[in-house]
DNA sequence: AAGAACGTTAAATAAATTCTGAACGAAATT
DNA sequence: AATTTCGTTCAGAATTTATTTAACGTTCTT
């Protein structure tokens, strides 16, 4: 059965399946579940969906589907939107690329640099207690220099990124890299 | 046992576990397994390690050591380093955080472009000849347009993306957003 | 108020990853 | 050449993660 004598319906889902299959492939670097990344590649070509069109669409079980919208709900890939007449649940998928980087990239930056720098904060205040305490052999102090001087270095990486979400969030960013070329 | 009366060097080693904690856990985002993002939070504080080193320090297997560090250095975040009289394979963590991100992003994102527009390089080609079809319906054909203009928008942002990745690596992002403020 | 429609939670099953022990191969030492 | 050292590959075990079936609570409809 050769391509070129396809029914023009059927083209146009081989053709979406395989935009549907690349995006999935590479929402793994998102950290979602395979579930989750083919339901909103799905919903990339759909206006809305309802709980039950992504079942039947994909395929899978109903509580699967609630789970991945949720998870795709937490970073603000989709939104819930309201329907009037239908008590289903109806929800859209987030078309701007640009909106779905910013919100997941920012999200995760965050995290890291809050727990991060938190750890260091805490690390730093222990190696002065250390170099300041009687007890400590000059070797230990000199260790305890070290990498307090380590971490202290490594703060600026971590200001960099929250700097760098700021500027996402802001949208400063394209006034530096715009948008259209 | 109170804290304030600790040994020195224990409390070094303590203080040292609270960044190894934090590091290995925001290590999640780079899709990394726990042994590796561990290992390599361990390391950050090592100025060298051979194969039995993490071994015994992390206690684990050996062949989990082997593949977690290959795993790093795929995304550049340990070198293989040579020592001279050793016949031990000697590796080095990356402690530059700004290397470890531009490596590890630039290749992430390099590939999920990539892996994108192919796609949608062929959908799109696959959509004008569905619209080119005289098999086609006018619904088919519309149906066929949007979709082809959907992906048009989106390459805006995957050129986006690659332009961010050639700006990251050349250095040019820091003209915008400095190291140090 | 009873029943149906929805979505979620919980427990279990299934699937995929991760890790280990054993065997292997290459390189160096004796 | 034989033996040891070192790193990797491979097959299986163990753990974790993802998914499903079943039951539950809520809200709407009649």
């Amino acid at each position: 059965m050769s391509k070129a004598t396809e029914r023009p319906d059927v083209k146009i889902e081989e053709a979406k399946d395989k935009v549907i299959g690349a995006i999935a492939e590479t929402m793994d670097l998102y950290g979602v579940t395979p579930a989750a990344a083919n339901l909103y590649a799905t919903m990339y070509f759909e206006d809305q969906m309802t709980l039950d069109e992504m079942r039947t669409e994909l395929g899978m079980s109903k509580p699967s589907m609630s789970t991945s919208v949720r998870r795709l709900q937490e970073i603000d890939m989709v939104k819930k939107t309201y329907t009037r007449g239908s008590r289903k649940h109806t929800y859209t998928a987030e078309k701007n690329f640009f909106r779905s980087f910013m919100a997941f990239y920012c999200q995760m930056w965050e995290r890291e640099v809050k727990i991060n720098l938190d750890a260091i904060r805490e690390a730093q205040e222990d190696f002065i207690e250390v170099i300041k305490d009687s007890h400590s052999t000059p070797e230990i102090v000199a260790k305890a220099k070290k990498y307090y001087d380590q971490l202290e270095e490594s703060k600026t990486y971590y200001h960099w990124l929250d700097d760098l979400v700021e500027n996402i969030r802001s949208g400063k960013i394209f006034e530096f890299l715009p948008k259209e070329k």
